[in-house]
DNA sequence: GTCCATATGTAGCGGTCCTACTTATGAACT
DNA sequence: AGTTCATAAGTAGGACCGCTACATATGGAC
């Protein structure tokens, strides 16, 4: 996966993360290389700087703590970021609507 | 539609609007916006140097032609170019594949 | 005679992801 | 005891790429 396809939808693929419940950057990491099956490796980085402009945003909010010895920044979405992955993920659906239909002639696979 | 969450796409959308035939780079731009309903209406900046790109790298052949007193820069997709754009479907049906899981935790939209 | 659609082009900006590097701790292995 | 690796966070600088804004030119409509 050239990553460098992921431009402009970055944001989205780190809200959906931290849906499901708060979670620090190199979690959030993990979770994205699962929930794809290994296909998106992030590097560290991409997250770090994406999650500080997030919380910048007020998308999410971050707090420190300490773990079996090491610190952590933890995120949680705010209710902001709860709108704005909605958002996000609409506009995907846009998007990926409207590519598919240029490069396939029509807006989805056995779909219409 | 916004249209920075393009970056890395676009060459394929300027291929595959070029697989039906040859076109000019005017008539691309008006190719793309009618296949996707008007969703996709890129400007001029974007278009000319893309294609440019796109002959430099080999993909599409490009030659001057007059038609009704307008200069005209008429572009054919190469046999790289062919090979390219299947490539670059690929590409794509992976790479919103990835996506898709990573926001909706399903690979499509009603498939599987 | 003016305006719009057609047709092509460039310079420079801005955003965003990546590469490469730095710092630090705990656990495992030798 | 020392090395190495996974965990954890971060920054600086660069590269890429599409966009904005502008420039040029012709033909047809009004």
């Amino acid at each position: 996966m050239k990553a460098e396809l992921l431009k402009g939808h970055l944001d989205a693929l780190l809200l959906a993360a931290l849906e499901s419940g708060p979670r620090h950057g190199y979690a959030v990491m993990e979770a994205l290389r699962e929930s794809t099956g290994g296909q998106l490796d992030l590097p560290t980085g991409t997250i770090y700087p994406a999650l500080h402009r997030l919380e910048a945003a007020g998308l999410i909010a971050g707090s420190w703590s300490v773990v079996g010895g090491r610190r952590r920044r933890c995120y949680v979405l705010t209710e902001a970021g709860r709108k704005a992955l909605s958002g996000r993920r609409a506009d995907w659906r846009d998007f990926a609507a409207v590519i598919s239909a240029a490069l396939e002639g029509a807006p989805w696979p056995s779909t219409a």
